[in-house]
DNA sequence: CATACAGACATAAAC
DNA sequence: TGTCTGTATG
C-alpha cells in the first residue's frame, strides 16, 4: 500500500510519532488523542514504508481486547493477514515463549496456568503445611505479598527480611509455594513474566535469538508496566531493537498492582537518544470537558506535562448536583437519563461512573424501579464461574496428574464418597513423600491404609480420570468437553440441584463446550489443542457477562472506564472519602493517584458532564456525612453550573423514624442556615422538640455539626 | 449432603 | 447493611 495514505488522515504530531526515523520513541500520549491510532499506523508505516518484515515485530499490550483490536486494525489498514507479527499480552507473550522453551525455563511440558482463585487455594494448603497460623498470615494477604515481589521481579532468597519476624514468615511461605508449583507444573500470572525474564537472561542463544528477530518492540499503555515487565522489555530490546512506547503518566492509576509510572523517566534515562513526542489534540471531548481536567490534573507534582486541546466546541458546562443523599443521587441520575433517551438518545451512550462497586447497588435500584435496562461491568467471567472451573479442572488433571490444585478442586466434585478425612490422608502422604496429591492417591489405595470403602471411592476416582484420557485421546476438542463434562458427572450433579440455579450451570457447562468447538488452536502450536484451550481459559476469561443486547446504560467503576468514552458521563460519589477514598488520603502518593482516576473519569466524557455528590450517605449499614470532594473544588468555577432540581419546592424529604416529629421551627431539612462560627450548612437531620430539639447541619467548612437549637442561634438564610 | 447460621468483610482488577 | 464463606447440624 502506499505508504503516503498512511499519514495522511494523521494530525502533525501522529504524523511525526508514526513516520519518526530509526530512533527509540516515547509518545505522551493523552486521553482521547488517538493513541491506538498512532500504534496502528506506525505499523502499518514500518511494513510499508520501512520495509519490515511483519515477523520483525513486537507488539504488547495489557489486555487481550486491546491487543485483538490492534491487529484488526493493522489489518484492515495494510489490507493483510498479520500472522507472522506477535501481537499479545505480557502475558501472552510470555505464555508463549515458555511454551517453546519449555526445558530451558525449567519447566514440565505441560505445565498450568493458576489464575488468583487457583492461586490463593493452593497457598491455603501451603501456608497449613509449613504450619504458619493462618489467623496471623490471611491467604489473601500472603498473595498480595508474594505477587508484588513477583512484581519487583523477586525470588524468595532475594528478599530481605528486614529482621521482621511477619515477613520471614511471608517469605517462608512464598518458597514453600514456589515449591509446590514447580512439583505441580503450575505456574501463576506473576511467575509467567518472572520465568521470561528469566529464561531470556539465563540463555544468551535465546535472547539473542529474539533480539535478532524483533528489530522492533511496541508497548501500549506504558505507564502501567510493572518492574518485571520494564526489565523484559529492555532485555528484549537489547542495543539494536527500536522501542516504540506509548503512555501517559496522568492517566497512571494502577500502582497498587504493581504499576510504576517511573518507568516512563527510566526509559528516556535507558534509552538517551528517544524521541519525545506528545500528542495533546483532543478528538473527544468538549473544550470545557478538557479544560476541567486539565485543571484538575495541574495540581500534580513531577508530571512529564502536557495539555490538551480541541478545535471543537466549548460545550455545556459541566453540571454539579448536590445531592441530599444516596438515593436522592440514584435519582438525580435516572432522571437525566431519562431526558436524554426521550430525546432520540441511546442509553448506551449513558455512563454512571463511581469510585468503588458498593455504590453501584443505589443505582440498580433507582434503574430498576425506572424500569430502565442498564449493565454492570464487573463480577465474575465466564472462565472464573465455579462450574466452568470445575469442569477445566478434569480436563486440567486429564493434561497433567500432577495438578494439585485441580486435584483438589474435583477429587469430591460431585461428591463421591471421598471426605475431608481421606484427602487429609492422601495430603499427608503427599507431604511425606514430596510427590504429588495423583501420586499420594495412587500410593494410598496400593498401601491399603484406608477403611475399605474410602479407598474404594479413591480408586474409582483414579480409575475415573484414566478412562477419561483414554476415552478422549482421539476426539476433538469440543468432543473431548462434552465428554469430560458428562462422564465427570458433573452435569448430572447440577442438573439435580435446585432448579434454575442449577440449570444455568448446566447451561454455562453446554457454554464451554460451545466454547471449546468455537476456539481455534494456535496454528504454530504442536501442543495438543486441549493445553491450548486451557491456556486461553486462564489467560482470557472473558467477558463479564453476555453482552447485553439491549440498549443498556452502563454502570461501571473509574478504574474499567479507563479507555472508554461516553456521549453523557455521570461521575458520582465526589466526597472527601469515597473520592478521594479514604486509604489514600494520607499518602500523598496515593493522593495524586486518585486525582488522576479523578482526571480519566472527566475524560471520559465527549458531550455532557454531570458531577455530583451526597451530604449524607449510608454506607455499610451507617450513615455518613461528607464534605464535597476536593477536585470538585479544583475544577475551575466558570466551566461549571449548578444544579437546582426544576421543580422542586423544597428539597426531598427522606423520612428517618425520628423525623415523626415536625422540624424546630423553620429549620427544615434542606434548609441553608449559617451560624456565627462555623458559617454556612445545610440542615441535614433533627431531633427530639422543644427545649431539647437538635439539629444536624452540615457546614461547608467543619462538616457535620449536632446542635441544640435553643443555644446555637441559628440564622435562616 | 443440603441447608442454616454465624462471622468476616467491604478500594480499585487484567492476565 | 448485604454478601459471601466456612462450618455446624439434622
Amino acid at each position: 500500500m502506499d505508504p503516503g495514505s498512511i499519514l495522511e488522515p494523521l494530525n502533525p504530531a501522529q504524523r511525526q510519532a508514526v513516520s519518526a526515523p530509526k530512533r527509540p520513541v516515547l509518545v505522551l500520549a493523552g486521553a482521547g488523542s488517538g493513541k491506538t491510532r498512532v500504534l496502528v499506523h506506525r505499523v502499518a508505516w514500518l511494513i510499508s514504508a520501512e520495509g519490515i518484515a511483519p515477523q520483525s515485530i513486537l507488539a504488547v499490550t495489557f489486555t487481550n481486547k486491546a491487543a485483538a483490536e490492534m491487529r484488526t486494525r493493522i489489518e484492515t489498514l495494510i489490507q493483510m493477514p498479520t500472522r507472522n507479527l506477535w501481537i499479545g499480552t505480557f502475558h501472552g507473550l510470555a505464555h508463549r515463549l515458555l511454551r517453546i522453551h519449555w526445558r530451558e525455563a525449567g519447566l514440565q511440558e505441560g505445565f498450568q496456568i493458576l489464575d488468583s482463585e487457583d492461586q490463593q487455594r493452593m497457598l491455603r494448603r501451603v501456608i497449613k503445611n509449613v504450619g504458619v497460623d493462618e489467623n496471623e498470615y490471611p491467604p489473601r494477604e500472603v498473595q498480595w505479598f508474594i505477587n508484588a515481589q513477583k512484581d519487583e521481579g523477586l525470588r524468595p532468597d532475594h528478599i530481605d527480611d528486614e529482621g521482621n519476624v511477619g515477613r520471614r514468615q511471608m517469605i517462608k511461605v512464598y518458597a514453600a509455594y514456589e515449591d509446590a508449583c514447580n512439583k505441580a507444573g503450575v505456574i501463576d500470572f506473576g511467575e509467567l513474566l518472572l520465568r521470561a525474564h528469566e529464561l531470556l537472561r539465563d540463555n544468551a542463544d535465546i535472547l539473542g535469538h529474539y533480539q535478532r528477530r524483533f528489530s522492533h518492540l511496541l508497548v501500549d499503555e506504558f505507564q502501567d508496566t510493572n518492574t518485571i515487565q520494564y526489565a523484559w522489555l529492555r532485555l528484549l530490546a537489547g542495543d539494536s531493537s527500536l522501542p516504540f512506547v506509548v503512555g501517559d503518566d496522568d492517566q497512571s492509576i494502577y500502582r497498587w498492582r504493581g504499576a510504576r509510572v517511573e518507568n516512563l523517566l527510566r526509559f528516556q534515562h535507558h534509552f538517551p537518544a528517544v524521541e519525545l513526542i506528545r500528542l495533546e489534540q483532543n478528538y473527544r471531548s468538549t473544550a470545557n470537558i478538557l479544560q476541567a481536567a486539565n485543571a484538575v490534573i495541574a495540581n500534580n507534582s513531577g508530571r512529564l506535562g502536557k495539555e490538551l486541546w480541541t478545535e471543537g466546541p466549548k460545550g455545556d458546562p459541566i453540571r454539579v448536583y448536590a445531592a441530599f443523599n444516596e438515593r436522592d443521587e440514584a435519582e438525580f441520575v435516572v432522571n437525566r437519563t431519562s431526558d436524554w433517551a426521550e430525546q432520540g438518545n441511546k442509553r448506551s451512550e449513558v455512563a454512571v461512573l463511581y469510585r468503588s462497586n458498593a455504590q453501584s447497588r443505589v443505582f440498580e435500584e433507582a434503574l430498576m424501579n425506572a424500569r430502565m435496562p442498564y449493565r454492570v461491568y464487573g463480577g465474575l467471567r465466564f472462565f472464573e464461574r465455579a462450574e466452568i472451573k470445575d469442569a477445566l479442572a478434569y480436563l486440567r488433571l486429564v493434561a497433567n496428574r500432577n495438578d494439585d490444585p485441580s486435584f483438589e478442586r474435583v477429587v469430591n466434585t460431585p461428591t463421591r464418597g471421598i471426605g475431608a478425612r481421606t484427602v487429609d490422608v492422601i495430603r499427608q502422604q503427599a507431604r511425606a513423600a514430596g510427590t504429588s496429591l495423583w501420586r499420594a492417591a495412587g500410593a494410598v489405595v496400593a498401601d491399603d491404609v484406608l477403611a475399605k470403602r474410602a479407598r474404594n471411592a479413591v480408586w474409582a476416582f483414579l480409575d475415573l480420570l484414566e478412562k477419561l484420557d483414554r476415552d478422549i485421546a482421539n476426539l476433538a476438542l469440543h468432543e473431548q468437553v462434552d465428554h469430560v463434562v458428562r462422564v465427570s458427572g458433573l452435569i448430572e450433579h447440577f442438573r439435580k440441584q435446585k432448579l434454575d440455579r442449577g440449570a444455568v450451570k448446566v447451561e454455562n457447562l453446554e457454554e464451554l463446550v460451545s466454547a471449546a468447538r468455537g476456539f481455534v488452536s494456535d496454528p504454530d502450536s504442536d501442543l495438543p489443542p486441549l493445553v491450548d484451550f486451557l491456556a486461553h481459559a486462564a489467560l482470557e476469561a472473558g467477558e463479564t457477562q453476555a453482552a447485553a443486547y439491549e440498549d443498556c446504560v452502563q454502570l461501571m467503576t473509574l478504574h474499567s472506564a479507563k479507555g472508554l468514552e461516553f456521549k453523557l458521563v455521570f461521575l458520582c460519589g465526589l466526597e472527601e472519602g469515597l473520592f478521594p477514598h479514604q486509604r489514600s488520603i494520607s499518602d500523598p502518593q496515593g493522593l495524586e493517584e486518585e486525582r488522576r482516576l479523578c482526571y480519566v473519569g472527566l475524560t471520559r466524557a465527549q458531550h455532557q458532564l454531570y458531577l455530583s455528590y451526597a451530604e449524607q450517605r449510608r454506607l455499610y449499614g451507617k450513615d455518613n456525612y461528607a464534605t464535597a470532594s476536593r477536585f470538585l473544588r479544583e475544577l475551575p468555577a466558570e466551566l461549571t453550573e449548578e444544579v437546582r432540581p426544576a421543580i422542586q419546592v423544597s428539597r426531598p424529604v427522606y423520612r428517618h423514624r425520628s423525623l415523626e416529629v415536625g422540624a424546630p421551627d423553620g429549620l427544615d431539612l434542606g434548609r441553608r442556615v449559617r451560624h456565627r462560627k462555623y458559617g454556612e450548612g445545610v440542615v441535614i437531620n433533627h431531633e427530639g422538640s422543644g427545649a431539647h430539639a437538635r439539629v444536624l447541619v452540615n457546614f461547608e467548612t467543619v462538616g457535620t455539626k449536632m446542635l441544640v437549637v435553643a443555644y446555637a442561634k441559628l440564622e435562616l438564610m
